[in-house]
DNA sequence: TTGTACGCGTTATCAT
DNA sequence: ATGATAACGCGTACAA
């Protein structure tokens, strides 16, 4: 492997020179730069980033740490991570935990002995001791997707509370009296605001008596939505839900395609509303309803209040950003005529 | 930041003997270590990783250089990666190029740069002169999803011309005589091949006289198919296409969509079939008949043959692995009485 | 433009 | 068998 000295030498310039092209090329003369490309070319020398990052301490490095990186949401979150990372000619670490805290911790620490220049993170644990090591270490962390953080983090969300209200109320202004709600676990703080929220649009609309129908499941993907359609066609006719609201659209896309299978009329017997309205939605067999969130919007502003707090150092006032979730009404929720229990 | 140092001057032992605690517990007495240890908790040290690697040589990142980070075919064959690394301990960069060769350009560069152990590529150009010289510093690359790679590299792929073929024998079986093909671009070789191999089946079934009906795209996204159904609508209806076969799903799911939003009955006026075999795929508006792909066994086996490339060094014999693509049928091309045009 | 100290962990060598 | 010591890897930045 081809060092700087090596570089240096074929150019028969010191290593200082050799660094000034890199790093300060408008400080040699033309001459001498023309050289020293000549010589980097031709030695296919490529620049160490161990060794740099070693002396100037600053990583190229960020990581965005996820809870499922198959599911759209975050790709879009990403995207629009990626996009600022692109401005900046930064690289971006892609971690996915599948919601294991385990293996959380194990991202973590391997990312603070990377040195990277920051994290973006949707944890399955917000508790992990770790996260704060890791701002003691200096390296920023911004928390994705959470609204209502601790104050001494930076963060960007939407009101998931509101979101869970706003997808209750909708059924229950569609005429549903019986609905269920699907999601879990309930650690995650997402899961978690959308049902309180949804819980107080019920007890606003009088559901106290009959909700609610609660589906926890282990996870937020397709396949733990089909379970919940499992759950669901279980229950008797009678006592069945007319409505579910499911944690995200991936659970939703699931029940749906269960419910399908098995003959259920959606949304005349069942409606769904899911929750992300991530593009799938639209496409899906009943094109479904769901409450949308600013997914691109989310990850380029969470993006650059990171390295904007990677910049200020540590006299800096951490920040929250919040966004509003939207209904996005389609056929999974079509109006209907509903008599009631 | 606490170094191995100061460690080694709180626990009154010296670096070596940190480093041994670290690399070789056992070879350090228990009672020492747990000097040790206790000194690196109380002192919150986490090792440098860019020293280490400066001088140990071994990165613990791979990367996997994708077309598209939000094509679920991706984070598929992603998770099969991501499933390797965490047996062996590593990390995985995932980075998105959007088929853009100067973005994967850069992205190589950096990776370079940064050393890592080696790279799995699904690449928009695989003529780039830096992926040569990549492997010319030693670091070992896959390429992934690619069936017919020049000998001189390990890939792991499907024979994506037989996909192409079994997808056009499956229509002209159903009954259709006029068929088209959308996907694009051609410099994509994914792309290429399945066209070929739609080509080849189409002439062993006579088609030569109305095959093809081209429609090719920039990219293979879902807005990409919403264009393609657009265009579709707009031939004419006695010369229109009665089956569509899409390079990929999310193509598929974006034709579809689109044709059924303009009430154009699937399949009965317009058959769909795609590839991939995505999850969405079966959730669809329309259950998509796909081409499946064994996706999470391709990021298995490719991320195992980068290791023992990564392991061999040079002297190593670069293979090939090959999987057969199997058709998954579903209603979006189901039976039809197709008179022929 | 050059020389050189420095950042930090690893490993081989040497001492006990 | 343990522990200590020092050379080493490579690029950066600053003084000369």
């Amino acid at each position: 492997m081809t060092s700087i000295q090596d570089v240096a030498d074929d150019a028969g310039v010191s290593i200082g020179t050799v660094s000034n092209v890199l790093n300060r090329p408008d400080q040699v003369r033309p001459s001498t730069r023309a050289k020293v490309e000549a010589s980097i070319g031709r030695l296919r020398y490529v620049r160490n980033e161990s060794a740099r990052l070693l002396r100037a301490g600053s990583s190229k490095t960020l990581a965005y740490v996820v809870l499922d990186a198959a599911n759209p949401f975050f790709t879009d979150v990403a995207r629009g991570i990626d996009q600022v990372c692109r401005e900046q000619d930064l690289i971006l670490f892609l971690c996915n935990t599948d919601q294991d805290a385990a293996r959380e911790d194990r991202y973590l620490e391997l990312l603070a002995e990377q040195r990277v220049r920051g994290i973006l993170i949707t944890a399955a644990n917000y508790d992990n001791p770790r996260l704060h090591a890791i701002r003691g270490m200096g390296i920023p962390v911004v928390l994705v997707d959470r609204a209502h953080g601790p104050k001494d983090w930076c963060c960007v969300g939407v009101q998931d509370v509101d979101g869970g209200h706003i997808a209750i109320a909708h059924l229950i202004a569609q005429g549903h009296r019986r609905i269920a709600f699907a999601g879990g676990p309930m650690e995650l703080t997402q899961v978690r605001d959308r049902h309180q929220g949804a819980l107080r649009a019920a007890r606003a609309g009088g559901l106290a008596a009959t909700w609610p129908t609660l589906m926890i499941t282990d996870g937020l993907t397709v396949p733990d939505g089909r379970r919940v359609g499992e759950r669901l066609l279980r229950i008797p006719n009678a006592r069945r839900p007319t409505a579910v609201f499911c944690a995200n659209d991936l659970i939703a896309l699931g029940v749906l395609q269960h419910l399908i299978q098995h003959g259920v009329d959606v949304p005349g017997d069942m409606a769904i509303i899911g929750y992300d309205d991530i593009e799938f939605a639209a496409a899906a067999a009943v094109p479904l309803t769901s409450v949308a969130q600013p997914r691109h919007q989310l990850g380029r502003a969470a993006a650059e209040m990171l390295l904007e707090e990677a910049q200020q150092g540590v006299h800096h006032a951490h920040q929250e950003k919040l966004y509003a979730p939207e209904l996005v009404a389609r056929a999974s929720t079509a109006n209907r005529r509903h008599t009631g229990s």
